[in-house]
RNA sequence: GGGGGUGUGGCGGAAUGGCAGACGCAGGGGAUUUAAAAUCCCCCGAUCAUUGAUCAUGCGGGUUCGACUCCCGCCACCCCCACCA
């Protein structure tokens, strides 16, 4: 009867319908805590990935297990469906994107559901639909209300591929990050978010996030956000008198200062040489600076370069006269747009002034009290201080720091200054499928905020995406063009719209009351639910959505909108999942059926058995390029002949080594995908996916399976009474199944550590399957309880029909989680491990509880222990009781 | 250059400062089978040896009766940021 393999296909199906006909996760059941459990939504591309697939599960089994807990839990679903591949897609096919959005949803929540993740589907809803971004929209009027939206000139990423700009974080290596082309800096005017006035905040938020949020997460942000503390100098132009102030995080070096540089973008370059003798070579400098390669790449790999101005500034702690250069690697937009250089210690004025021939004046004392003579580089660490008037003498300059500042400030010549790395949030995109700005240009008023009551500005569907360049909304005549809110005549609506990270900023808070018409959210639901007790995705949005949720609610907060600061109580990051590649030297990446497994003498191709386990050893790590070599085979691409390399890495499009979980469901169901993607890692860490993982997996499932089938002739009926005094294997099966009920619930509380879980599970699975034919049937019963119940988070169908066939008539997840006895854990006799000078001699088997005099009286009574000691000296006798003894013997 | 993380068998990985290698994958052997798959049982860090011993958690020190674990100094790899004044 137990033959059958488990049949997944019709039971994974029977329990979903189940699942959604009862409304597991909408059972409110009064009285129960609340928790939500959110993971992040995805672009509806049309398929899952391994990534999502990884991400999903450990939220669902998070969820499940709150369930089994006693929590309400919200777990809601939903799609961040604006952005540009849709538009692409347009441009491509001619498909609207609206379309080509609803077709991809449709498929992916077909897929979600089938692969079991518990969602309430009453709560969807997509960021492309009006009755959500008309929320964006009546966002940013209320920021713009508050102050915090400008419209500001400023250098730009723009991405000439997707035709429009980049907010700095979408800028990898120079790079545009979702399509790879090189990312070029240009001058324009746009909207922002004011960010940069939330920078503080948003450094000290992490007080509260430190330990529930990962440490990568909270260094990065504050590595984006970039505080530092320093001085601000009053430098002044010597020729016009004209300010100059500098930011510097090293007021100890002010008297080493021998020349300032400042950004080639500053306005004070063209003011002060307009007319003079140098115009005509600074502005030449200039323009080679600004244009000689504007990608932000080069921009990056640029060598130092400058040029005289013909100006100089007054330093104002001396009054010394210095030459202001104009130089490359000064950056307008961070601090002043001026820098103090002290070429003595700083290297970065040390190889300009050594280029341009500039003096350099020692200012900090080396311990060796050597000179800039000597040096090959600037002096950078901490010494006495010299050649700064009253400061000279200061036996160490850093500590110094603060009396300086105190100098500066006393005297006006600057004072303490912050400075943050951290920029506005570029929020305008020159694209179409995205939330339209609500703002209307009119000749008469200038910029006119759409009224609130004249919301939604409706994203218009008269497009005609294959025709044309640019932002297809400016081929809308009937968008564009439209009425002055404030005085009626003809005005034109912007045509920019917002960055699709608006979207994912406040979306948690509307599946909170997601149906809302009036209002983005209710004040009553958010406090039911919010803030989000368990957020669950990817670390590569650490400095973007993360950065931004967090701001939008701050920025909420200051509207009243929200009592609370911090959107995400506990973050979790997955890891990456990977899998091995196959590199051609001439076509690149290739599939793994485009590889051929020669012999290296003759280039003989293997017969396909032998190639295939070549493949499986490769794709194990069991067999390194060296190992391939020395077995005399190589890899040869089938196209061109060359030779092929191989290396683990993320599973992607582009690298050809894809896994479709829909074809790995076909074959082995959802459950069996389920528990290899949490069987082997910590989750947090990189995943390697494997085909003889994952049939370990489908294995694991059917012994399962036929553990508890062959069971239930002999299994107690349904609320079968453990008997007390077992005795035997009974007593040895119990103690075993509530050890791993506490050790079980520890690996899962204590981060989310699945992959010990579930092998605590499997060492039980183990013991029962050496002692089940003696077991008595009320024992049985427990512990196959125990293991459908602590397996039913990550293998739920599975365990549902498991739970069903025992018996039950409602659904495990209507049980609660076992409780752990420490009674029935209790051991009757522990093995307690002799060592002598830290080496395990001898081991005695004694009561648990045996108290440490009696232990190591024991040991020293042993006969093996006092002929092993024999003629040595007892130096100590170190007794851990219920642990272990060790005598320390000379 | 700065920051974060990781180093343990062929591989993924276990170990409140207390018996290193749980659990699984791969591999080897056996049973079953006409055969294969599946299943079941056994072995599986290295070296030496007869029961047993010695060495082993990237390297070098330290603290400790005892260190994969704590401290100091290196090395390697991965990720993030980077002309940030």
């Amino acid at each position: 009867m137990a033959d059958e393999e488990y049949n997944f296909t019709l039971l994974e199906q029977k329990w979903q319908r189940q699942w959604e006909k009862t409304g597991l996760v909408r059972a409110i059941r009064p009285g129960r805590p609340n928790f939500y459990s959110l993971n992040m939504y995805p672009y509806p591309s049309g398929v899952l990935h391994m990534g999502h697939v990884l991400n999903y599960t450990i939220g669902d089994v998070v969820v499940r297990y709150k369930i089994l807990r006693g929590y309400n839990v919200l777990s809601p679903m939903g799609w961040d469906s604006f952005g540009l591949p849709a538009e692409n897609a347009a441009i491509r096919t001619g498909v609207s994107p609206h379309d080509f959005t609803e077709n991809n949803i449709e498929r992916m929540r077909g897929q979600m559901r089938r692969a079991g993740w518990l969602y309430d589907w009453n709560r969807e809803f997509a960021t492309s639909h009006v009755d959500y971004y008309r929320w964006n929209q009546w966002f940013f009027l209320k920021l713009f209300e508050k102050g915090l939206v400008v419209k500001k000139t400023a250098p730009v990423n723009w991405c000439d591929s997707c035709q429009t700009v980049l907010a700095n974080e979408q800028v990898k290596d120079g790079e545009c990050e979702r399509c790879g082309s090189s990312v070029t800096q240009k001058d324009m005017n746009q909207w922002f978010y004011r960010l940069s006035e939330y920078a503080e905040r948003l450094l000290a938020g992490h007080d509260k996030l430190r330990g529930h949020w990962p440490d990568a997460v909270l260094a990065m942000q504050a590595e984006w956000i970039g505080k530092s503390v320093g001085a601000e100098v009053e430098f002044r132009v010597r020729e016009t008198g004209e300010p100059l102030p500098v930011f510097t995080t090293r007021p100890d070096t002010l008297w080493g200062v021998t020349f300032m540089s400042i950004a080639p973008e500053h306005p004070l370059v063209e003011k002060l040489t307009r007319g003079s003798p140098y115009e005509r070579e600074v502005a030449t400098a200039v323009q080679r600076m600004r244009n000689l390669g504007t990608s932000v790449k080069e921009l990056a790999e640029r060598e130092k370069e400058g040029v005289f101005t013909g100006f100089h500034v007054i330093n104002p702690v001396n009054g010394a006269e210095i030459p202001l250069w104009v130089a490359n690697f000064a950056l307008m937009s961070y601090g002043t747009g001026a820098v103090m250089s002290v070429p003595a210690h700083d290297q970065r004025d040390w190889e300009f002034a050594k280029k341009y021939n500039l003096p350099i004046i020692k200012v900090i004392d080396p311990p060796d009290g050597s000179g800039p003579e000597s040096w090959t580089g600037a002096y950078v660490g901490s010494g006495a201080i010299v050649n700064s008037d009253q400061f000279s003498g200061q036996p160490d300059n850093f500590q110094a720091i603060p009396a300086i500042v105190d100098w500066l400030a006393d005297n006006g010549k600057g004072g303490k200054r912050v400075n943050y790395r951290l920029r506005d949030w570029l929020l305008s995109r020159q694209r179409y499928w995205g939330t339209p700005i609500p703002v209307v240009y009119c000749d008469t008023c200038g910029i006119v905020p759409v009224p609130l009551k004249d919301l939604p500005v409706v994203l218009p569907t008269d497009i005609d995406f294959t025709q044309g360049q640019g932002n297809p909304l400016l081929r809308s005549p009937s968008f564009v063009n439209c009425k002055c809110p404030s005085c009626g005549k003809p005005a034109k609506r912007e045509t920019d719209t917002m960055d699709t990270f608006v979207d994912s900023s406040w979306y948690q808070f509307r599946f909170a009351d997601p149906h809302n018409d009036s209002l983005p959210f209710a004040g009553e639901k958010i406090a039911e639910w919010l803030p989000v007790s368990q957020y669950i995705g990817g670390i590569e949005h650490a400095t973007m959505h993360l950065m931004y949720a967090r701001f939008f609610t701050m920025a909420l907060h200051d509207l009243g909108l929200l009592d609370f600061e911090e959107p995400f109580e506990r973050l979790f990051c997955q890891g990456m999942v990977c899998k091995v590649a196959y590199r051609c030297e001439v076509c690149k990446w290739l599939p793994s059926e485009d590889v051929m497994v020669v012999q290296q003498d003759g280039k003989r191709e293997l017969e396909p058995e032998a190639a295939e386990a070549v493949f499986k050893r490769i794709e194990n790590q069991s067999l390194t390029p060296d190992g391939l070599a020395a077995e005399g085979l190589a890899l040869i691409c089938r196209r061109s002949g060359d030779p092929v390399r191989f290396e683990m890495t993320k599973i992607s499009k582009s690298k050809l080594n894809i896994v479709d979980p829909d074809a790995m469901m076909d074959r082995y169901g959802a459950d069996t995908v389920r528990l290899y993607v949490l069987s082997d890692s910590p989750p947090d860490r990189m995943q390697i996916w494997t085909e003889d993982g994952v049939n370990g997996s489908w294995r694991t499932i059917n012994r399962l399976w036929r553990l508890v089938m062959d069971s239930l002739a002999k299994v107690a009926p349904v609320g079968s009474v453990v008997p007390p005094d077992l005795t035997g294997v009974d007593r040895e099966l119990r103690r075993k199944t509530h050890q791993s009920i506490g050790r079980i619930t520890e690996a899962i509380e204590g981060g989310y550590q699945f992959n010990t879980a579930i092998a605590r599970i499997n060492e039980l699975l183990n013991f029962l399957r050496s002692s089940r034919d003696k077991a008595n049937p009320a024992v049985l019963r427990e512990v196959l309880e125990v293991i459908v119940i602590t397996l039913s988070p990550i293998i739920p169908h599975f365990a549902e029909e498991c739970w069903a066939k025992l018996g039950h008539l409602e659904s495990v997840f209507l049980h609660t989680w076992p409780e752990f006895d420490p009674e029935a854990a209790r051991l009757d006799s522990v093995e307690i491990p002799v060592q002598i000078n830290g080496k395990v001699r001898e081991r005695l088997q004694v009561p648990p509880d045996l108290a440490a005099a009696e232990l190591e009286r024991l040991v020293l009574e042993n006969t093996k222990v006092q002929g092993l000691i024999a003629g040595k000296t007892l130096v100590k006798v170190v007794v851990v009781p219920g642990r272990m003894v060790n005598l320390a013997v000379r």
